[in-house]
DNA sequence: TGAATAGTGTCTTTAAGACAGTATGAG
DNA sequence: CTCATACTGTCTTAAAGACACTATTCA
């Protein structure tokens, strides 16, 4: 853009300017960070949402998320302090928690507030206790993903289910978009088993997958293929104690390999709309 | 979280509920777009820099972008806006460019004015005439990735080459997320028939993978894989006007078809790496 | 005993890669 | 003519999926 006379875009590039100078000089757009957890609780996703104690969106699920803390912490920093206070958890326990960011979404409308950028993270966590609402918070709860009319999807709930909970802002769009990345991320990463305790038998580990494809998949495909990706799981030695609820042989135990990316994938089932 | 007596966390929640109601009472951070465009030139891959007019690192090659204009527009427009500003595009031209969003950058020190957080995008674009460096830039030019100390990938140069150019603020890092990205994107997408022009050879199509993977690939295999993926080229029944320049028949030319994932996908040959 | 599950064997199909071979056209 | 290139044919190997089968354990 060469340099020109007195017009908006020469305004805005002097505000910019002064903005370097002084931090307060120029209209502000604010900075929040959202954290779509995923969890598994008896095989059924959920979802970490808290109930807003204050407007806009009084009353409304929201993901959990925050402004992050100028000159205080980095993006990552700030998803991982979200989760933390939101679901009462230990800097410990986050350990065994997958983060990573997701994406940002900036529509001037987005929060009726004033612009706001958000940067969403993904999270992956094992089953957690029941959270604690924080303090701006009037509940929190993780919610399965069954109750929410998210777009995206085999998780709708069936013909006789509930009034779905409508989610605030422009949060219903970034829980599709969270659920597109972890089914994404589920064929080319070990993350599946970030959902798992320490130890697991390769049919929770395919209880993951199938809830989180939304598909069945082929048990005695699946063993294998599991056992012959370089890295993916590690064996115990050990055995469960007991066998399954309604019988079957007792079943090894794993533990996560050192694998970061599944090599040859575990590509989904093809599915007709791949190609668009 | 649960209420607590006065503390720097409780501070900083008063500090956000009060943002809530007035846009400028608490302390700010900034948001810029930044754009990492790439193209090839004489089939090496090139990107889209400015030089700095002012400080800090005056001077410095940086990557276009801008901050993000409060209320104005969203993010995905911001960065379009900044990469036509910065080549001096229209916008008709700019719709054979791929612009998607990368990631956010946002560690406190990353700017020494203030805390800024980047938000970065990634842009494919077909052979463009030089920029025009905009008002608030010394210098613009696309700029060979040789000339680059880029930590990562295989574009580096030569024991002859020379002095490499050091990038503003943490550009390097976001530079070397965009050609990670762009590396796999060109597995699973199209993506590859963006730098080129609207009809093409399999031949040219071949030498951008080649050029963004850094290895050669083999020209008879890649032919029929290319055919063999469902709506990745269509013919145009057109061959071009002559032969290669040392010879050989004429090649047929292709548009690109109405895919938008690649099944099966192109996956790279074997790296030693990709397990961890 | 019956049913469900863990784990393995084997066959078919698909896709990737190595390699050879033919036709075309520039110099 | 010579040589690089466009494109095709064929064989080998790897991997995915369908299916069958055995062994184990709960009820």
């Amino acid at each position: 853009m060469p340099p020109q006379g007195h017009d908006p875009a020469a305004d805005q590039a002097e505000q910019d300017w002064l903005a370097a100078y002084d931090p307060r000089a120029f209209t502000p757009v604010a900075v929040t960070v959202d954290v779509v957890a995923l969890t598994l609780r008896q095989n059924r996703l959920h979802v970490l949402l808290v109930e807003r104690a204050a407007p806009p969106f009084q009353g409304c699920w929201a993901l959990p998320g925050g402004f992050v803390r100028a000159g205080q912490e980095d993006l990552d920093q700030a998803a991982a302090r979200e989760l933390a206070e939101e679901t009462g958890v230990e800097t410990a326990t986050l350990r065994r928690v997958h983060l990573e960011q997701l994406g940002s979404y900036g529509r001037p409308e987005r929060d009726p507030r004033m612009h706001v950028v958000s940067v969403a993270y993904l999270a992956f966590a094992p089953d957690l206790p029941d959270p604690q609402a924080g303090s701006d918070a009037a509940d929190a709860a993780w919610v399965p993903l069954a109750a929410l009319d998210s777009a995206a999807g085999p998780h709708r709930g069936g013909p006789g289910s509930r009034p779905a909970v409508e989610l605030a802002f422009d949060h219903a769009a970034i829980l599709g978009d969270a659920l597109d990345r972890a089914r994404s991320k589920l064929e080319y990463t070990p993350l599946a088993t970030a959902f798992l305790g320490p130890e697991f038998t390769i049919s929770e580990l395919r209880a993951v997958y199938e809830e989180i494809w939304g598909e069945k998949l082929h048990a005695g495909n699946f063993h294998r293929k599991i056992l012959s990706v370089p890295g993916f799981v590690e064996s115990t030695g050990q055995t469960t104690e007991r066998g399954g609820s309604r019988g079957g042989p007792r079943a090894r135990l794993y533990r996560t390999g050192d694998a970061r990316l599944l090599h040859p994938a575990l590509l989904r089932p093809d599915r007709e709309e791949d190609i668009r």
